[in-house]
RNA sequence: GGCCCCGUCGUCUAGCGGUUAGGACAUUACCCUUUCACGGUAGAGAUCAUGGGUUCGAAUCCCAUCGGGGUCACCA
């Protein structure tokens, strides 16, 4: 099978799984099954420092929920074996040794400090570019004496690709399939990149090129994200005299506000759970993501047939799919449009199979809300009162509070405004560490504490913000799951509404 | 800031030298309905970012400008 087909989804397990990474699988998975090739799962887990536990098993499941399950990976196997790169260390350090030997690589014992001075000095002097160039290398031309008096100190050392420099202005150029156009970048614009760090695993650059070689990935469709870097592994296929991939870049999702950039969790929920957790079909969740970066032909088809064309599944998809037909500019997340679409496929489901799959979510549900499922028994009055409606907030894209709830706290609006104001400050200073409920817990207390705020009333309000309402799930842990991001989006449109609230009161 | 990418209704998009610029979501009105939702019908909504060319003719080709995004890590 010279010309099968083989691409990859290449996550990172650093947290929540990702939608751009259903996204971007979906695509590569569409491409692969239209030509009777591979999908294959790998897991770049190369950064030591962001790694998190549970992550690798999440993307697993979420992938799999969504149904774009994959030919070879690190949980089923493969004859590329393994597929997890924290378990191929040895051969990247190999094929870096490789590179030493041939002279295209060098080992580097600058210390975080040098780099951070060579940057200050580079921007001091307004050079264009920014990073570490042959012309700024202190390592490049050691000699083997000193390579060895420094090793013999033990000083730490990564080691970093030698960027040919005899003609700085030649053309690094590689034809984006997407783009359908050619992209070039100057030798003179790339540093020498880090190929091993000096813990030993290698950088993506590295891992990636080596892994997609001897995984004989053929096509690479992966993140728009990636296209300023796809010189420097061209660099690297050519460096180890490999057979370069094609490239697809695929713009990358937008959060829905003016400025449309990159969707991020600060702005917006983009974990898989989270979707799953709130009632989205797998199907329509695909639908809806293969929509935004791919347009199916319409040529030849009435009116009536092309407004029907937007619903399709993926076995559809991966019929006709043409890598052509996927766009370039950047999509804008359209929650309101995911709806309507999860809703044509709810309403076609048989009644066993809406049955069954209002199950299926609601034990799912239980699983996201961890120790907040207890909770939510105790609070489940009757089995004809959904689960929903206690649960409701964690899903909620716009709040639209309602005054009579804020009064609950029994502090003025103005009051609980300044309560939720100074909240956000602290939670905005502080998000990275607040995560447990316990973090928000103290978090809450020490602002009570050191404004003088009246400790009930911040709580309620803070609840109100947060939830809707007054009657609600436990704060701390509601807080957790929520994640500081969204808190503080709630606390956005809390306090507009409570100023409005308050304009309105005086009258 | 340097470099790279992108630019058609509010949003996702069709279009690839000659179209009344089409569809979907959202939106408006009406019909259906004892309510809501679904469904149906009709409508509004895009001087195709702007300005120059090329051409008999440009959303479609070229250039410039502007706007947005990405990237400049021992993160991926």
């Amino acid at each position: 099978m010279e010309n099968e087909v083989r691409v990859r989804i290449a996550p990172s397990p650093t947290g929540e799984p990702h939608v751009g990474t259903a996204y971007i699988a979906l695509f590569n998975r569409a491409f692969a099954k239209s030509h009777n090739g591979k999908f294959i799962l790998r897991i770049e887990d190369t950064d030591q420092t962001r790694y998190t536990e549970n992550s690798e098993k999440a993307i697993f499941e979420s992938l799999r929920w969504l149904g774009l399950d994959w030919d070879e990976g690190p949980d089923i196997g493969g004859p590329y074996a393994p597929y997890r790169q924290s378990e191929r260390t040895e051969i990247y350090r190999k094929y870096a040794q490789e590179l030493l030997d041939k002279g295209l690589a060098y080992k580097c014992f600058c210390t975080k400090e040098e780099l951070a001075e060579m940057r200050t000095r580079q921007e001091k002097e307004k050079r264009p570019a920014v990073g570490y160039f042959a012309s700024d290398s202190p390592c490049r031309n050691l000699t083997p004496e000193q390579i060895k008096e420094k090793e013999e100190q033990g000083i730490p050392y990564v080691i970093r690709l030698k960027v040919p420099d005899d003609d700085p202005d030649a053309l690094i150029t590689f034809f984006d399939h997407t783009r359908k156009k050619e992209i070039s970048r100057k030798y003179s614009e790339i540093d020498d990149q880090v190929l091993l760090k000096a813990d030993g695993f290698p950088t993506y650059h590295l891992a990636n090129v080596v892994d997609d070689h001897l995984m004989g990935i053929t096509h690479v469709m992966r993140g728009e994200e990636w296209i300023v870097s796809t010189p420097k592994h061209i660099l690297l296929y050519k460096a180890f005299g490999w057979k370069v991939p094609e490239f697809y870049h695929l713009s990358l999702l937008r959060n829905p506000d003016k400025n449309k950039s990159k969707i991020s969790k600060r702005k917006n929920p983009v974990s898989l759970r989270w979707f799953r957790a709130a009632g989205y079909t797998p199907e329509a969740l695909l639908n809806f993501l293969a929509l935004m970066g791919y347009s199916r032909n319409t040529e030849g088809k009435t009116k009536e047939e092309i407004s029907a064309m937007d619903i399709f599944t993926m076995d559809e998809l991966d019929k006709e799919f043409d890598p052509a037909r996927i766009s370039t500019s950047g999509p804008a997340f359209d929650y309101e449009k995911l709806d309507s679409i999860n809703n044509t496929y709810t309403e076609r489901m048989s009644i066993d199979e809406f049955v069954k799959y209002q199950s299926e979510r609601t034990a799912y549900l239980m699983k996201y809300l961890g120790v907040l499922a207890e909770e939510v028994k105790t609070r489940f009055r009757r089995f004809d009162k959904e689960v929903n409606s206690i649960t409701d907030f964690f899903f909620r894209m716009k709040m639209n509070y309602n005054s009579k709830e804020f009064k609950k706290a029994k502090i003025s609006f103005e009051e609980a405004g300044k309560v939720l104001k100074a909240v956000k400050k602290v939670f905005k200073d502080n998000a990275t560490k607040l995560n447990t409920p316990e973090e928000f817990r103290e978090c809450l207390a020490n602002i009570v504490e050191k404004n003088g705020f009246d400790n009930r009333g911040l709580h309620m309000t803070v609840r109100v913000a947060v939830a809707g309402v007054g009657e609600s799930l436990p704060l701390y842990e509601s807080l957790a799951l929520l994640g500081v991001y969204r808190c503080i989006t709630r606390f956005d449109e809390a306090i507009s509404a409570l100023e409005k609230f308050a304009k309105e009161e005086t009258k």
